[in-house]
DNA sequence: TATTATAGTTAGCTTTCGCTAATTTGTCAA
DNA sequence: TTGACAAATTAGCGAAAGCTAACTATAATA
């Protein structure tokens, strides 16, 4: 089943927290994204019912391992493309924003491209 | 004044029909876009709207100055990533698919790294 | 001329995804 | 125990942008 693009910024969201911290909350996610709790406890309830994450008695919210599969992908893609803008010279902050905006749209095709070019002239 | 990524769209595509043929109406539009009659009357009417085109008592649709300027700078945007995706090794209809989609999201910042890298590894 | 086809518009529906306001639920301190 | 705050939810609004159905207006043809 595809995302809508708001779901794979939740979810990215929520990846991103977890590193940080494994206690994560739909507030946080909100904190986070600047967006209000009722658009995040929507979204949040999707991404349940779609069986990517669950929440425990106390909302702290859990990935699922399909949850976990597609936050790793959705993630990978952003920093492959982070990666391919700061070696063009840009930012990391202005990199990283614009690999959030446009990871969603890419095929899969143009984003293996790009992942085979990054292998090829950044290994470290 | 900042355009939707919708709005883009029926920009280029205006554009890109304008370099077949400068007889570009409504239906044509609608047709290359895949999109019905009304979605393209009214996306046309706020492009009208808002100065970017104008249209003739035939339904001929011509691009104001600004609109010009406007389709102009998405073509390029298009153009360059497509070139950049082409060179990453991605077939040429790929390459302007992913362009499209992208084309909205990214910040000048990126953009104009990217036409540097362009310029400066595809000089012919 | 009368009919038919083409182009465009109007009205109104649907989905996505923000929002605010108001409510529920749970915890913690006075 | 009660009062207050924090987190989450429910209800419902609004904008963007797609759609179909139905209408209008113009042009082409039989």
């Amino acid at each position: 089943m595809a995302l809508y693009e708001s779901d794979e910024m939740y979810f990215e969201t929520i990846f991103i927290l977890k590193q940080k911290s494994d206690s994560v909350r739909s507030i946080d996610v909100g904190e986070y994204m600047g967006y209000s709790k009722p658009s995040v406890s929507r979204a949040v309830g999707l991404l349940k019912k779609d069986g990517y994450i669950t929440t425990d008695e106390k909302g702290y919210i859990k990935l699922t391992e399909t949850g976990k599969k597609k936050s790793e992908q959705i993630y990978e893609r952003h920093q492959v493309l982070t990666g391919l803008f700061i070696n063009l010279g840009v930012d990391e902050e202005t990199a990283s924003e614009d690999a959030c905006r446009i990871e969603h749209y890419l095929s899969d095709k143009t984003f293996d491209a790009i992942k085979a070019h990054m292998k090829k002239y950044q290994k470290k």
